[in-house]
DNA sequence: GATTGATCTGGAGTTGGCTCCAGGTGGGTT
DNA sequence: AACCCACCTGGAGCCAACTCCAGATCAATC
């Protein structure tokens, strides 16, 4: 198993250090892994979450969720909530794709009146 | 033309009354009319105007493009900029769709896989 | 005309989610 | 052994976008 520095696991992750540290404050993740040193060493498994994380957060999980989760994470016997949060979470997702499919839908419809207007004040002022 | 007061405006168009006020600060509204005694006055043109803010700013448009937004609209002559600032949000919010599309697939896949180890692990227990 | 509730103003405070800082340590290179 | 850069900790600071507050005013009602 390969092991990553803060840097490196910053990198694949895109998450800052500091976020990376602020995340293990805040319980979202393990304690990870420390050197003879003292230096956090992430393994294969911390990026692999770290990954999912990412994913969770751009689609908008709150922090206090992302710890849920990955409080949930560390005891083995909590498959049906991990599930549950993610159902939840995927239906969340779902609201938010219909919501910007609409918009979406509104606001080319309002671009497109616009360009009627431009042509037809071109239209007055040419004729 | 009907009028509505603050307190209405805010119902219809789902802002608080501070929001209101504090758009109108920012310069997002025009100055809202007022009545003899200095109470704000909103018209339908304004309540439609709101409704609009409202879908640019639930998909995401921040504060000073809804700004840039509200000045454009001030100003009769600035209807390509306005079709040009709602395309680039357009093409935003179909990035944004696209990007949750990729996630949903995702977390689905992965609580498929959570369901499928807990059947797992409930045969082991039960064999 | 007194009460009550909505609204006014300018400005301070809050929240979520980071981001930065000071002062100190680790460890590979010259 | 001296250098230097990545990293450590605890805690302060920051930003967007509101949200709340104090103290005053307006307007409809008793």
């Amino acid at each position: 198993m390969a092991t990553y520095s803060p840097a490196e696991a910053a990198a694949q992750s895109g998450f800052s250090i500091d976020t990376l540290r602020y995340y293990e404050r805040e319980g979202i993740l393990p304690r990870i892994e420390r050197s003879a040193g003292g230096r956090r060493v992430y393994s294969d498994g911390d990026l692999w979450m770290l990954g999912f994380l990412r994913c969770l957060r751009d689609t908008g999980m709150s922090i206090e969720q992302l710890r849920r989760y990955g409080e949930l994470s560390r005891d083995e016997n909590t498959m049906p909530e991990r599930v549950a949060l993610l159902e939840e979470h995927a239906a969340s997702i779902r609201g938010r794709i219909a919501e910007l499919d609409t918009v979406l839908a509104r606001v080319e419809e309002k671009a497109d009146w616009y360009r009627g207007e431009i042509r037809r004040t071109e239209g007055a002022a040419t004729s």
